[in-house]
DNA sequence: TTCAGATGTTGATGCAGGTTATGGCGCCGG
DNA sequence: CCGGCGCCATAACCTGCATCAACATCTGAA
């Protein structure tokens, strides 16, 4: 890796990380100057497995990720979509042996930062260490979201929902703007986000296309009418804490 | 408030820290002369609101909290539940304004701990920023395996799952043993977190009685088959950290 | 260009869990 | 001592989503 090369895959990093706090100088350029080896990944593979205790945090640089655990039965509950920027498995750092996996959904370009070098660079700069922390609370925040969804909402106010959650957070780092975001995910892993099946999720999908919601086609999802959208699911976009606040 | 007695109050905090991680002797007694005010509280009282920003924590002495969000419609859905030794706030460190509420659901005793204290006491002691952060991280890996719950297991496996994890936690903090633990709370507060109606966690709770898994009485859990309930909910402790293992 | 596997769509049917209602019991305040 | 309230229990009925199945369409590899 070129120092050029190395500079522009962390740029992804800074720009997440400033999408929910700000950074100074000296910070960003520690940032900028941690070792990161980019790897391209096939759909559909592991980038770390359940049981395993990485000694290295992965950063998506482009394509989409997630976390998913697998049940007996061939059941699988995803509980985090990420997308460039995102150190899905950060909190590897405190907690040593991952209690479920993580795998791309799309083609992926995906770079590991060895543990020790950001053991040292929060060490050097505890003003990042408040940071990575503080993002770790988000993704928290998140789950919460999810819980919420998943026990007291409809199939259609959820989907709703997670339609807002994924725009915001994509037009955060400059991945979406004008209502309209990349999806390039299947039906499948939609439901197993969600907790239900394909088949309910195609149905709940069609009757939104129905209602002039949404449009969704290409991999790509239109919002036709975000107001609506955000009121049937009670969508409040204040967990997400970007600093760039919602439409 | 007398230094003794705040040694004491704090105490639940140092008990709980290490049943997640070890302590030294200097952060054990940095812990205890944190600053705690202690307060009696009603059950179904407020701790903390949704939309507050808070300037301290609060760590829980005695009884039971939960974190909860209110939707329209008067649903409710909860989030975790906390005993002894929790700081169900701890976020607020660096998420200023709440996306949840607080409240106790047994009569509690709760101590305040100013936000002040606390960053003074993790910039003079790195060791404990680092098990602060991890607590966090242990909370959210408890919100993952909810999400799994309410995602992909039945009503039955849910519930006997939320069983496994309670049971295990009051333990960890010696409020538990022998497979019997205090449950102080209705079934309307289990519906809720389970996102079932109090209907069906009774009819559910019913039908565990008769299989003879557990007994339930008197706000006391007794779990009469502790290999079948957890074989039943694939309940895993992995994800909750114990430094004492389950049995 | 073709073909096979993955994904999306639609329909029929069943069940887990929601909804509504009612009664009993223990507790507390008047 | 009574009345009201909170919680537990049970029953009857309803519905959102799962399940199973068939087929259409897309995609990518040969």
């Amino acid at each position: 890796m070129s120092p050029a090369s190395e500079i522009h895959v962390l740029s992804a990093l800074v720009r997440k990380l400033e999408s929910i706090a700000r950074l100074s100088d000296a910070e960003r350029r520690a940032i900028e100057s941690l070792p990161a080896k980019p790897r391209l990944l096939q759909p559909g593979q592991d980038i770390v497995r359940d049981g395993d205790r990485p000694s290295q945090c992965c950063l998506i640089l482009d394509g989409w990720a997630c976390r998913y655990k697998l049940l007996g039965a061939g059941k699988r509950q995803i509980f985090s979509f990420h997308i460039a920027g995102d150190v899905p498995d950060l909190q590897t750092l405190h907690l040593h042996v991952m209690d479920h996996s993580i795998c791309t959904l799309t083609e992926a370009t995906v770079a590991f930062i060895p543990h020790d070098s950001l053991r040292d660079l929060i060490t050097r700069f505890p003003g990042l260490a408040e940071i990575f922390w503080r993002d770790t609370l988000v993704d928290a925040a998140i789950f919460r979201a999810w819980i919420v969804c998943m026990g007291r909402r409809s199939a259609y106010e959820h989907i709703a929902h997670l339609f807002c959650e994924l725009y915001l957070k994509l037009r955060a780092v400059g991945l979406a703007d004008g209502y309209r975001c990349p999806l390039p995910i299947t039906q499948i892993d939609l439901g197993d986000a969600l907790g239900l099946t394909n088949v309910h999720v195609n149905r709940v999908l069609q009757e939104m296309r129905r209602q002039g919601l949404i449009t969704l086609r290409d991999h790509t999802l239109a919002i036709e009418s975000w107001d609506e959208l955000s009121r049937i699911s009670e969508f409040d976009p204040t967990y997400l804490r970007l600093e760039k606040q919602a439409a």
